[in-house]
DNA sequence: GTCTATATATAGATAGAC
DNA sequence: GTCTATCTATATATAGAC
């Protein structure tokens, strides 16, 4: 772990990333980051001509966590059942101050007003979403962990749907209890 | 059903909620409504000065229409399933035209943006919501429709969130199936 | 790369005529 | 109850100095 400085790019993506998890993308504003960052507005312009631009950064930043998330678990070799723990554990994360929801739920509450290009990005992601739960899936219901209802694409769609409300939820009620109640759920129906 | 005339009043509400419904609470604009209703601006202020008090008129209008179809169905004779079936069938309204969702997880969905007194009755109503749906599990649980696990409370809260991100996840990928079959797991993890 | 200054648009809201 | 006109605040964005 070296000590690398934090560039005001990155910097601005950072809070952009909290902002929206918290506010929403039209929820904040350039504003916000230049009074939390000391810095102008006009910087802010220059790193990220756009709001859409600064939009894409965090997607593009959010994805590349959850990527380093799963390189740094040694994932292929987990159990299909430690492998959606760690999914859980990931997103609980957002509930430990209770006042945020995942960066892409909070896009997808927003899906309407949102720029074009940054849904195309996060249909993108939905889809290698899916199929990553899927194959989760595949493989506990062949070693045995899960019991297969429905067709796993659905299941797989029913896992994310519930993640996604439980963070929604958890932010409202301010309890990160709430969604790991989801969450034991959620396994509970898998296993059976 | 008698002809009644609606009120620009009524007519404000009414589209206010599908606006929030789509666009959510701080996407939509009284501009949006003046357009769409060839009135002004002005003439949605006299009825509701403030965008707060639009929001609590369209909070409780939609209150108003879960009571109303409740009531309509003569709730209490049916069994717990039929119950459950009716409640995802109340949803899948919102999904008809792959646009909304529902108007209190747009509203949810943006909680930290609020103003404090839709906030409050939102509190209200969810755990108006949360009892319900317990009350439905009891009575399913006790006749043997339904298999417990975990807490009732903790079961309510999951079938609320996976509903609430069924509607999300449909709305983005413009699926009315998508939906349904989440509504159908939900329910294969209740019938065990 | 950051600043000051400014442009432009839109949002929420009010005053007062009709 | 609806209109015209106007106000104030804020949002996104640009120009150009340092």
């Amino acid at each position: 772990m070296s000590a690398v400085k934090t560039s005001t790019k990155e910097k601005i993506v950072l809070l952009a990333t909290e902002l929206i998890e918290t506010k929403g993308y039209s929820g904040f504003s350039y504003q916000d980051i230049s009074d939390r960052l000391n810095i102008k507005k006009a910087s802010i312009h220059y790193h990220f001509p756009a709001k859409e631009d600064l939009g894409l950064a965090v997607f593009d930043a959010f994805v590349q966590g959850i990527d380093d998330f799963i390189k740094k678990l040694d994932f292929d070799r987990m159990s299909p059942t430690a492998k959606l723990a760690e999914y859980f554990r990931y997103h609980a994360e957002a509930t430990l101050d209770c006042n945020k929801i995942s960066c892409i739920g909070a896009m997808t509450s927003e899906w309407n007003v949102l720029p074009e290009r940054l849904r195309e990005r996060i249909d993108k992601f939905n889809q290698w979403h899916a199929a990553f739960i899927v194959d989760i899936l595949k493989e506990g219901v062949k070693s045995g962990e899960f019991r297969p209802f429905g067709s796993l694409e659905e299941q797989a769609l029913f896992i994310i749907a519930s993640t996604k409300g439980a963070l929604l939820m958890a932010r409202e009620r301010k309890s990160t209890e709430l969604y790991h109640a989801v969450a034991r759920q959620i396994m509970g129906c898998l296993k059976g």
